[in-house]
DNA sequence: TCTGGGGTCCTATGCCTT
DNA sequence: TCTGAAGGCATAGGACCC
């Protein structure tokens, strides 16, 4: 049996754990840059409010409707993840941390467990713990707790917020009111494709003929297909190592000038190549591109990508700035736009495994430079140490008008708690 | 004026080597 | 030495996930 354990509204109910007031409320988490909507409580969701709305076109309706709103706070969504996840492997010892909110569990050797109540338990003991409220759905397959866990959560009341598929005509009755698109693997493209067939439900998907599926959707699409009939065809993967690392960013506004560009590609670099060292990897490959913005349909569009090779592993700033300005000088066009831009890297290996280089390698002095900018970093605040392709006198804020603060992990934002005396706290 | 960011996997294509 | 088939690899793009 797989099961499926997903946070109810983690971003919204992670914020309403430290804050109770927000508690019945409507609530919204807006991305980086407070763009748009990217998470809401089940009574923002009534109100309408869409998943990926723009914030500046639905600021009225937020104010009309008292809604709470937040910027994103990943440092706090992080730390309580971990928590829900830590709790989740006292009960299995075979756990998948799916994302942020999600973990599948295997339960191998539970037979003779009542899993209603085992799953009622783990339920309680997460929520007590966290103040995380989780759905729970038990099914034969991964992609069947998927749809189990969809049913626990759309009917709280009937299932408490556990739901265990337990027989081939549960499976089929849940299918059958799946709707297509809301099924796990079939995104807008797939739905749109097989909606033209006349298929509307999962249970439609999951009788279509394999060769159909195969040639329309890749072995992707078989899969899923198999899941859905109940076929284990998915496993619990243990985490692998990443096989690429990316610093991307829209920008405040719309930039022409190269210098612009080439100094926020520049931060881009560093971003990546910290983050390569805190990993302990080393890339091959870097990966520069550059977009107009795509919702000015009234201006001129262009987007444009490269791949540089480094020649040999690094996790230097300075080597990758050196190769992303390289490649960026390629596909910059002045008569442009740009909202967007962004550095991946690619061609990972493990910094110890790097293989040596004939004619070209990093140079050796760079190791230990990299590790006193890392250390000053560390101890002053990232940008304490800074390299002169950016801008020294600029300060790159994020827009997040709305953050609440680090509860879990900054001292300085620990709540207080005062009893009666108030010199007391 | 203002629409996120970070990932994965699969396929088609073209080129090169065996 | 030439030729065609088959396999490997890089790259681009599309689909999906959260």
């Amino acid at each position: 049996m797989f099961g499926l354990v997903d946070c109810n509204n983690f971003y919204a109910s992670c914020e309403r754990v430290f804050n109770p007031n927000l508690r019945d409320k409507p609530v919204v988490i807006l991305s980086n840059n407070d763009g748009c909507v990217i998470a809401r409580s089940n009574e923002a969701k009534a109100l309408g409010i869409p998943m990926g709305a723009p914030t500046y076109k639905f600021e009225k309706i937020f104010k009309q409707h008292n809604i709470q709103v937040f910027s994103s706070n990943y440092a706090l969504y992080g730390d309580m993840s971990s928590r829900v996840m830590n709790i989740l492997s006292n009960f299995t010892p075979d756990v998948e941390i799916y994302s942020i909110d999600e973990s599948f569990l295997e339960f191998s050797g539970f037979g003779n467990y009542n899993m209603q109540a085992y799953c009622e338990k783990i339920k309680y003991v997460v929520e007590k713990g966290t103040g995380i409220p989780i759905s729970i759905g038990l099914a034969p397959t991964k992609a069947l707790s998927k749809v189990a866990n969809r049913i626990a959560k759309k009917f709280p009341e009937q299932t408490k917020g556990v739901f265990i598929m337990k027989d081939d005509a549960a499976r089929i009755k849940a299918l059958k009111w799946l709707k297509i698109e809301d099924v796990w693997g079939i995104g807008r493209q797939h739905a749109l494709r097989l909606k033209k067939h006349n298929i509307h439900t999962a249970y439609a998907f999951s009788e279509l003929p394999d060769e159909w599926v195969r040639k329309q959707m890749s072995v992707v699409g078989l899969r899923l297909k198999n899941e859905l009939q109940g076929r284990r065809t998915l496993e619990l993967e243990t985490p692998a190592h990443k096989k690429a690392i990316a610093t991307t960013r829209s920008f405040d506004k719309q930039y022409k000038e190269f210098d612009y560009i080439q100094e926020r590609v520049s931060s881009f670099a560093i971003k990546s190549a910290e983050k390569l060292r805190r990993q302990g990897s080393c890339c091959q490959m870097i990966y520069v591109f550059l977009k107009t913005n795509k919702f000015r349909q009234d201006l001129p569009q262009y987007q444009n990508s490269i791949v540089v090779q480094t020649g040999y592993p690094t996790n230097s700033s300075i080597d990758l700035i050196k190769f992303a300005v390289e490649g960026l000088k390629k596909i910059y066009h002045p008569d442009y736009y740009y909202k967007k831009a962004g550095v991946i890297v690619m061609g990972l290996v493990p910094e110890d495994q790097r293989q040596l280089a004939f004619f070209t390698a990093e140079n050796p002095k760079h190791k230990q430079l990299m590790q006193k900018i890392d250390r000053l970093n560390g101890a002053y605040g990232t940008g304490a140490v800074r390299f002169g392709s950016q801008d020294l006198g600029k300060v790159w804020k994020m827009r997040r008008e709305h953050l609440s603060q680090a509860y879990t992990t900054n001292l300085g934002s620990i709540i207080e708690v005062n009893v009666g005396d108030e010199n007391k706290s």
